[in-house]
DNA sequence: AAGTGGTCTAGACCACTGT
DNA sequence: CAGTGGTCTAGACCACTTT
């Protein structure tokens, strides 16, 4: 592991803790090279990282802090559905429709650069108060979660159970507007011709890839939100 | 200007030019070094940001490539599209359909909180590369931007001008999928029964709402992006 | 073997902030 | 004034890919 991802770690940790909260002041860079023996080129490239992925924001010649939430209320979390639902005071319910060990094809090869020939893959639909509102798509590297096949999906999420095996570290998310495939729209109820909100989602766990998922949201039920200030 | 910025701009210009094309090797870090007198640092922390706003990708041991199309802008920005467009190297043309004062509706009204009873509205369309790429549906509250008639939508965009005259301190962006009306949809040159992605955007200038935007994406040409390292 | 990116160092000067 | 971040240098060693 690089010396810079160490000092993210040792910054990410005291954050994850609590001990520094929102808007507390960092450790400044002198401090860190002190601390950890490393350059100052090297902290710098850390805390830049963290500011970029907007963990953490500098006020040059003031000092470091931690990110408010709000501004890490991007619209795309990468919390998961259920808790998502739960938040809004609904009912979360899943129901699994497969669940399986697949021959992977070439193209599910490539996205998750699959060293073995097969692939885990479950597609779950998540109900917000018994109105679906996402199909998972899901395939998942058997190298990386090889339990996976016996998780009850209908009562942990694939996010958290591959939390737990394999914690993940990278999140890449890409949304788009699609016409859904005639194996999903019934899943959600959608009408002929209605259009649904794709995310893509592929996660890593250190170098590897764990997963990659469609998730699948009815046009007319479903929007991401995020509030930003200057 | 700092030296790597000026380093950006020497790769962005020869991509912009088609010089570079997507796929196409960009000089490595030590020739950089080399045409441009810095040291090696800097060319590699200009690369390297030019690789995480998603213009270019690397292979270690092999070099730096233009990346390419497809890989679209970052949901946390709020940056304005022409500057996204430019800023992956292609063209950026708009077109103003119409900009006129109305009566603002109900709905309008209560969207931006409007305290008169007229308000301007603005459709433009967005190229990249002469492929429409978004239908801007604008509505900005007279009161705070009392010049927008006069504005040349196809050299300024809406959001360069807000800014200038009542900076913009508070952003709010909701995207959705959606079949699009009757009136976007040849704009976009999309095809009977073809998904658009919807971004609905208010912006505030202090208290007061300044404008709120329908911005309309061809699904199959536009996506959000966003990777984010935990 | 030569080239490429990945990382790291131990300094340096600057503008700005807060006391 | 000391402290902070912003930038920059001129080297270095490494693992990897290409020739």
């Amino acid at each position: 592991m690089p010396l810079y991802e160490k000092v993210k770690h040792h910054v990410l940790k005291r954050i994850r803790s609590g001990e520094w909260r929102p808007g507390a002041r960092v450790h400044s860079e002198h401090r860190l090279v002190r601390e950890l023996n490393v350059s100052r080129m090297t902290a710098n490239r850390a805390i830049r990282d963290l500011v970029n992925s907007g963990v953490l924001s500098r006020i040059a010649g003031s000092g470091t802090f931690v990110a408010d939430l709000r501004s890490a209320g991007h619209p795309l979390q990468i919390r998961n559905i259920a808790a998502e639902i739960r938040e809004r005071g609904h009912v979360h319910r899943a129901a699994v429709v497969s669940i399986e060990r697949l021959a992977a094809s070439a193209q599910i090869r490539g996205r998750l650069k699959l060293r073995g020939r097969s692939v885990f893959h479950s597609v779950v639909v998540h109900y917000e108060n018994d109105l679906p509102l996402q199909v998972e798509d899901r395939y998942v590297d058997p190298a990386i979660a090889p339990g996976y096949l016996e998780v009850n999906l209908s009562e942990v999420t694939s996010h958290e159970y591959l939390m737990e095996v394999a914690p993940l570290e990278r999140v890449e998310h890409v949304v788009k507007a699609v016409v859904p495939p005639a194996h999903v729209a019934p899943l959600l109820g959608l009408a002929a011709g209605e259009a649904a909100l794709l995310i893509e989602r592929t996660t890593w766990s250190g170098q590897r890839r764990a997963s990659f998922a469609f998730l699948y949201h009815a046009g007319s039920r479903f929007e991401l939100r995020g509030v930003f200030d200057l």
